[in-house]
DNA sequence: AGCACGCCGACT
DNA sequence: GTCGGCGTGCTC
């Protein structure tokens, strides 16, 4: 207690809403020198001193805390603090922007600590026999030990239930699960699971840049060289070849000693892309991606804190690679909306990779052929440098591109979803023997079924969406997989002329081609056809390799592979996506043409795209008709800046979820009046209302926007409803930083 | 999360 | 009375 004692802040290795806050420990004079921010350390903790790993967050060394109560620290785990001071650094800046426990930002941010805890997931299960559990559940009952008799029952009817389950909803005390082992009659068990990485092949040299490309590349190293380290914005249309520039530049940057951070979107992240870096940089790469154990993921993370490794390539989560010498991060495609975090903390791979080059001193390089409309903005505001590629690498030709007005196909007495243009030009390849792609942004076969006499959708009975339609009859719910039968007569109204009804999907459209073109193999990708891993892979090879003349898809075929043999695409419905009402609907329905139109015509080929839609006046498909950005971000820009949408001003969106619908619509009153209490200037409180989607899997969810010009004082109001939160244990809130889709 | 403490019902 | 299970609160 003397003077010269220095504290550290620690936040405990529980993750738990009650330890998200941190302790202050003494570090003895022989730690002093190892104890720094970042360190993982072994610190006494309640009653009973239990030994547990801690993070130091901060050192002082003034008490903010009784010093005689204070404890030691034990012992520091390990030394390697300083990337994973970055790593605290960037949580800490997380958990304030978009609003998230530290605990919770720093689990997303530091992988090791999942690794060391929550990875092993633990179930409860029975040891003994059912008749024997039987019997003493009878004990129980007669003792009227409520807690074990629960616990026992509930395990005769699901021999394995989920640990948490067992805690949080059965509500039994830790204390009960502990008596029931050491007496034999249960038994807690972990989990695990295993998976392979892809092995490295023999290299080959860099292919020469075009005159264009060279350019982007050289002005970007020699600002590099010259010490400047900012954001770029490469805006390159689809086959430009923006990746042989990232990798001329990763190149570049690997060779003055630092490391590179490449982000692509899970859904291209395939054997191809990856092949092409490892051709390159050989077994200095390495990759991550959804299917990797957190064993094989924490492998990973230590090559690259070992420096065995230069690139890591990996969707979002890649962020956090442990690189400490990090020079570049480059995010290809970077509109796309997966590098937005559904999760607590929801956040934007785009802005936490800048504040992450921020803290390392490196470059951030964004790609896309069609750039989200804030980057493209802050490009154009001098925020971001820019770079464009206007032209096709491969000699191909740009599509011809069109637009058939449906609603002319309907007075003309044509009721089937394909254009009589679209229906000549597909036979037409198929006589040809060249390839066609089918775009159709709805799964199933219908997309609701309703009944005609009184209108009553046929709705999910645990979301707020109608139930899709798919083979034979069935309905699915495509939130939370409910499926049931086909129904024969209205639930309301009794009446029997119930049947689908509002277009069709992606299964029905396979079903017409097929009996309109029966000598057409026609292959199907949607997320029912890719259930299971290798699918999504083995389709579009198959289709790659000429196996069939027509794909239908949604959206995820628009991605990955080059298709040299397609020379016609088929777009059929491109103004479903408008009808979503949020405000990016514009901007998606952009995105997704351009780069459905992209896929036609790679090769020597001249390509074709037709655009079949009821809008034809529409801007965002006025300016996918002639390939034209700037002409659809003029557009967007203008009307985002009439209604202050982000990047004009900027959002944030609260939800709040409850199992009871009155709980949740108490607990958004209440919190909109905190928020709008002594209002502060310049923001505006748009609700609480009842979420579009009222309810999925059972939990009742209402909306509060917030609007502001200024970010800072969105996260101010954030910060208050936080403060304000947990009126009810059953009441969640979460935050949305400029959100990217609807709720 | 996991431990101790204190309350409350059941039984010698 | 006391014994033991169960929920609650606290952890530098």
């Amino acid at each position: 207690m003397d003077m010269n004692d220095s504290y550290a802040d620690i936040i405990v290795d529980i993750s738990h809403e009650n330890l998200d806050r941190t302790f202050q420990y003494r570090i003895p004079s022989e730690l002093a020198k190892s104890v720094s921010v970042g360190s993982r350390v072994m610190i006494p903790f309640g009653k009973s001193d239990r030994q547990v790993a801690g993070f130091v967050l901060g050192i002082s060394d003034k008490p903010k805390f009784d010093p005689a109560k204070t404890k030691d620290i034990i012992s520091v785990l390990a030394d390697d603090t300083l990337v994973e001071q970055k790593l605290i650094i960037l949580a800490d800046w997380m958990r304030e922007r978009y609003g998230s426990t530290m605990n919770r930002a720093l689990s997303t941010v530091l992988p090791v600590k999942k690794n060391v805890k929550t990875a092993v997931k633990r179930d409860v299960v029975l040891k003994l026999p059912d008749s024997e559990a039987a019997e003493k559940l009878a004990v129980f009952e007669q003792k009227k030990n409520v807690a074990r008799a629960r616990l026992v029952s509930s395990l005769l009817a699901d021999h394995a239930v989920d640990y948490k389950l067992v805690t949080g909803k059965l509500n039994i005390s830790p204390s009960t699960i502990k008596a029931l082992c050491e007496q034999g009659i249960i038994d807690v068990r972990e989990r695990r699971m295993y998976r392979n990485t892809v092995s490295p092949s023999e290299r080959t040299a860099p292919v020469d840049l075009l005159p264009d490309q060279k350019a982007v590349a050289d002005d970007f190293i020699n600002d590099y060289r010259s010490g400047i380290r900012t954001t770029y914005l490469l805006h390159g249309i689809t086959g430009s070849g923006k990746t042989e520039v990232y990798m001329e530049m990763i190149d570049h940057v690997i060779a003055s000693g630092r490391s590179v951070i490449v982000l692509i979107p899970e859904i291209s992240l395939t054997y191809q892309t990856v092949m092409r870096f490892y051709r390159r940089f050989g077994d200095r790469v390495s990759t991550l991606h959804s299917r990797l154990s957190d064993g094989e993921r924490y492998d990973q993370f230590e090559r690259a804190k070992n420096h065995e490794i230069d690139i890591m390539i990996g969707p979002r989560s890649a962020l956090f690679t442990p690189f400490d010498d990090l020079g570049l991060i480059v995010i290809d495609e970077e509109h796309e909306s997966s590098y937005k975090s559904d999760q607590m903390p929801k956040y934007h791979a785009r802005d936490v990779a800048i504040k992450l080059a921020q803290i390392h001193g490196a470059s951030v390089v964004l790609g896309s052929a069609t750039p989200s409309v804030e980057s493209y903005n802050a490009a154009r505001s001098g925020r971001y440098k820019f770079y464009s590629l206007k032209k096709r690498a491969k000699e191909a030709s740009l599509p011809d591109v069109c637009t058939v007005d449906m609603r002319d196909e309907l007075a003309s007495g044509n009721r089937t979803v394909f254009s009589r243009k679209l229906k000549d030009a597909i036979s037409d390849r198929i006589v040809r023997g060249q390839q066609v792609m089918l775009f159709l942004n709805r799964r199933g076969v219908s997309s609701f079924v309703s009944c005609r006499s009184c209108g009553e959708a046929v709705k999910c009975p645990h979301c707020d969406v109608s139930l899709s339609q798919h083979g034979r009859g069935k309905l699915v719910c495509h939130y939370c997989g409910y499926e049931q039968e086909e129904i024969k007569v209205c639930g309301k109204c009794g009446s029997r002329l119930i049947g689908p009804m509002g277009g069709i999907g992606t299964e029905a459209v396979q079903q017409q081609i097929k009996s309109m073109f029966p000598q057409a193999v026609v292959l199907r990708m949607d997320a029912d056809t890719t259930r299971k891993k290798g699918d999504y892979e083995s389709i579009l090879s198959a289709f790659a390799n000429r196996e069939a003349d027509i794909l239908v898809g949604t959206q995820m075929i628009v991605k990955g592979h080059d298709f040299p043999y397609v020379t016609l695409v088929g777009i059929l419905a491109a103004d479903m996506s408008l009808y979503a009402n949020d405000y990016r609907a514009g901007e998606r329905t952009f995105q997704l043409l351009v780069q459905a139109a992209g896929r036609a015509g790679r090769d020597q080929m001249k390509g074709q795209v037709i655009i079949q839609t009821y809008r034809p006046d529409h801007y965002a498909i006025n300016a996918a008709l002639s390939q034209d950005y700037d002409l659809f971000y003029e557009e967007e820009m203008g009307y985002r800046t009439l209604l202050s949408y982000p990047p004009a001003g900027h959002m944030l969106a609260i939800l709040i979820e409850s199992r009871t619908e009155k709980e949740g619509a108490e607990a958004a009153d209440a919190l909109a009046s905190v928020i709008s209490d002594g209002i502060i200037t310049g923001v505006a409180v748009i609700g609480p209302t009842t979420a579009t989607i009222k309810k999925i899997k059972d939990v009742f969810r209402h909306m509060i926007y917030v609007k502001s010009m200024e970010t800072e004082k969105l996260i101010e109001i954030k910060d208050r409803a936080e403060a304000a939160a947990l009126l009810s244990s059953d009441v969640r809130i979460s935050f949305d930083l400029d959100p990217m889709g609807g709720y």
